[in-house]
DNA sequence: CCCACCATACCGCCTTTGGGGTATTTTTAT
DNA sequence: ATAAAAATACCCCAAAGGCGGTATGGTGGG
């Protein structure tokens, strides 16, 4: 066994209610720690960038700030990390659209210890866990759609087709005549790819590809 | 579980005193499987041209020509078959040039046949088996050096170094400043990995980086 | 109906890679 | 001591990629 990398976890909560428990018992596990954690919306983003956490626990119920919108402008300046939003309420519209906004999981706040764990660690390994009552679809990355990376970095099915064609080595020209498109096309593919990933390299790109098994 | 792959193996021997017990130990194997066998040095490149092996059991004594000298030649070739030296000497000597070479393995003769087994097994599995009495280094990929890809492919230190370098994005100047070395010496570094991988583009090369851990 | 998004395509300009060389110095192995 | 391998560096030229635009037809939702 590897030294197992230890992932940081940032908890932003208003109310406090679930964070005595979920602290304890995050301090159980070896391989997970709290890196930070903050009570405003307006702290979110600064605490995000100063800690670097690997998955965010994020509450609904934000003082007037709506938990979803912070999800999305969080994901909008950082787009890999990963969020779990916490929640009293069992609403299927809100999980809905904490799918779409690309968060990883919404779960209820009196899930158990063991589910939330289990949550916990299923979004880590890149899964999702949504629904009210927590069936964590234990599914490593596969399909590049339905509630994946694609859509969560809002990469349309032609651009996924193309980072896949790029990552075996075609150049835009082969890839323009393997799907009949110009290599113009191609370029311009590219480049949005490149603008959504945060990227500016093939390199880059590969390792994305790969990491995300495109 | 996978279909589980089948490992073709190839057999180069003049002697056959340890081939018919061999063959009947990989015939019961249901991933293991001869795809040829060979007793002339003259019909080894043909064979391996012919069936593509991944490992390949190399008799050191045939006729006139040194199984080393063999092995050299097979890997000049193709690179990436495996080979595995059977051999009834146990001389250090011979041992390491067969490591120097790049050979995968050199084992006695008279190893037991679970000792063979498990050789094969590491072998195909990335790993080395030297040593006269088969001490398995059940090793994955990890340390570039000590028996690794980079000296079966010959890689240098500052090759596997750059690789590294390319592989996290940086460009030729960028690695020139990072190890204070003229762009244009990182361009020859360059295209002698490539030439040594056989590949021509980053996209190819970052992805070897990534399955070989560098 | 309009707007946002997607997919398509082109232009120009500059940077980076890739492939072909050659050559010198340093290190290592025999 | 000497030969081989490694590391350094330069040349030229072609190919590919990256970055800045702009533009048009299609489709789907409010």
């Amino acid at each position: 066994m590897p030294p197992e990398p230890v992932s940081r976890i940032l908890l932003i909560d208003d109310h406090r209610v679930f964070n005595d428990a979920l602290k304890s018992l995050l301090n159980e596990q070896p391989d997970l720690t709290v890196c930070g954690q903050v009570s405003k919306a307006s702290e979110a983003i600064h605490a995000v960038q100063r800690t670097s956490p690997h998955l965010i626990l994020l509450d609904i119920n934000l003082q007037g700030v709506n938990g979803i919108d912070l999800g999305r402008a969080i994901l909008s300046d950082f787009p890999l990390v990963r969020i779990l939003m916490l929640t009293m309420y069992n609403q299927p519209k809100l999980l809905d659209e904490a799918r779409r906004v690309g968060l990883q999981g919404y779960l209820l706040k009196d899930a158990s210890t063991n589910d939330l764990l289990r949550a916990i660690r299923n979004v880590l390994n890149g899964g999702t866990s949504f629904d009210a009552n927590v069936p964590n679809l234990t599914s490593p990355p596969e399909d590049p759609f339905g509630d994946q990376f694609a859509s969560r970095l809002h990469l349309t099915f032609r651009e996924v087709e193309i980072i896949a064609l790029i990552r075996e080595g075609l150049s835009n020209e082969q890839i323009a005549d393997k799907i009949h498109l110009s290599p113009e096309t191609v370029k311009t593919h590219r480049k949005n790819i490149h603008f959504k990933l945060g990227i500016s390299k093939v390199t880059e790109l590969v390792q994305f590809a790969i990491k995300n098994g495109i």
